[in-house]
DNA sequence: CGCATTCTCGTATACCCTACGGAAATAGCC
DNA sequence: GGCTATTTCCGTAGGGTATACGAGAATGCG
């Protein structure tokens, strides 16, 4: 599933351009006095000749989100989303230096949507929940940009999105008492584990909508694998469970059911690590 | 990251494909009088007249996954497989009604690849250890056929590979004694963690195979990061961890450690659901 | 006004999949 | 030995993708 990846273009501009209207305090501070000269070419351009930008960089993303929520991720090309702006597809490239820049930034843009509390801000009570509230917020970012699913999150982009859900999983384990390698080694496996079932989920979504045809559809056009192919004899437990009644009715309620079960069982699992008690801090 | 979908073209010609040499006896029982009657058009196709064909699906399925396997999955294309096998592009539309098709067949004929115990077959002792084989068997094959992880595994290819591993998987959760329902959800979140699990660290290698970039040159091109960008007021968990050298040494090194506690963790979360013993069947 | 600077974007290249339709090869029959 | 039905082979053409290159247009300052 999936598309090309962080440049190894220059990411210097790369990264100007994730974080590039959240500057850190430590840049600013020191040289306040020249405000110029701090990051000389790539996040204050100097505005003084020169043709002036019909777009901005921001734009730019907005408008590559929008059209691939409501057309998906192909429509979301170079001379798609130029042509949704009403410029030429090689202007895009002023703003943004490839497709695989452009694809970091809306991804990036919609990882920050989740709203997850921030250091000194409250929070629900209990590790749990506040693991069910990533959860949460990570499967309504993936229902409302199915697209993510065909992204891959090795080397995802490194800006304020991404690190902000890194930030909000590992402080909900850090009190658990975990050693400093199993709170991350945790996070990471809460993590892996949320954002896949969430994809799968927002996948599911993207085909129907692609195939115009329900996975119901799918399944009963398939009713010859049951008569014509499909041997008892070598897959008794899979008939066990379909005469028991176990198969779910529809495609969408099983996976639903696997996410919430698996993320259930998961950190039960953690749980039984720790000594804290599931509504302790 | 991700590809197509399987086509909703004429299901009855890709499940033939499928099962192509595989039959179930229930197809080949009732009728074995009349052996050319039996699927009359798709199957074992009469060789009475005509030009003999110079290729088959085998050997297109074959070259599909060599060229995936040894030069990504975009050398996987149909011009690519033809000029391997020495034909042109169209000729492989003889065998294989399109792109779709031929890369549900490449994925069904590795799933088929691992090697996993059937009905009456020996397997190991406990349930846990029979989950293991089952995650060493999708790694393996993960490892060998990276491409895999840019597949989408909604609709899978509904062949004997992968009907083997739901079957398997269901056979190791059946004795613990959950509900049917509860046994099916738990299988689909262990095929969920697993798969996309061995998924990322498959597409790890990709990538790294891809950009001839490690991942630990990756980070280090991204310093700036950490020197310009990032705020430990902001971000006081990471900072936290990263004080109490809690971060593993390689990108590499934490994937692994989180798949296996992960797993770990999920499968003491299903143990605690029933009453039997770990190293009970 | 001149001119450095910056943004704009047409063209060209090199891929991808596949619909179409004609040419080539084969087996059986007369 | 031809004739014909059948099957395989595959060139061409059309519609998509990203982006290197370089010419042209707009702007602010001296």
């Amino acid at each position: 599933m999936t598309v090309r990846h962080s440049g190894g273009g220059q990411p210097e501009r790369t990264l100007a351009l994730l974080w590039r209207n959240k500057q850190a305090p430590n840049t600013q501070a020191p040289n306040t006095q020249a405000p110029d000269q701090q990051v000389p070419d790539q996040q204050v351009r100097r505005r003084t000749a020169g043709r002036r930008p019909s777009l901005d960089v921001d734009g730019v993303v907005r408008t590559g989100i929008q059209l691939a929520d409501e057309r998906g991720l192909e429509a979301a090309s170079m001379g798609g989303v130029a042509k949704a702006l009403g410029v030429g597809t090689m202007t895009l490239y002023t703003y943004v230096p490839s497709k695989e820049e452009l694809l970091d930034l809306m991804v990036d843009e919609v990882l920050a949507e989740r709203q997850l509390p921030g250091p000194a801000e409250p929070r629900p009570a209990g590790w749990r929940l506040q693991v069910e509230l990533y959860s949460e917020q990570t499967r309504a970012m993936f229902q409302r940009h199915p697209w993510l699913a065909r992204v891959s999150t090795v080397r995802p982009p490194v800006g304020p999105g991404m690190l902000a859900g890194r930030e909000y999983l590992l402080s909900v384990l850090l009190p658990l008492g975990l050693s400093p390698r199993d709170t991350n080694t945790a996070a990471l496996s809460i993590t892996m584990y949320v954002d896949s079932a969430a994809g799968l989920e927002a996948e599911n979504e993207l085909v129907e909508r692609a195939t115009g045809q329900s996975n119901e559809a799918w399944w009963y056009d398939r009713n010859d694998l049951w008569e014509t192919y499909f041997d008892v004899e070598r897959h008794p437990a899979m008939t066990a469970i379909w005469n028991a009644n176990g198969y779910q009715d529809t495609v969408r309620d099983a996976a639903t059911d696997a996410y919430r079960y698996g993320l259930d069982r998961l950190l039960d699992g953690i749980q039984a690590q720790t000594e804290v008690a599931p509504d302790m801090p």
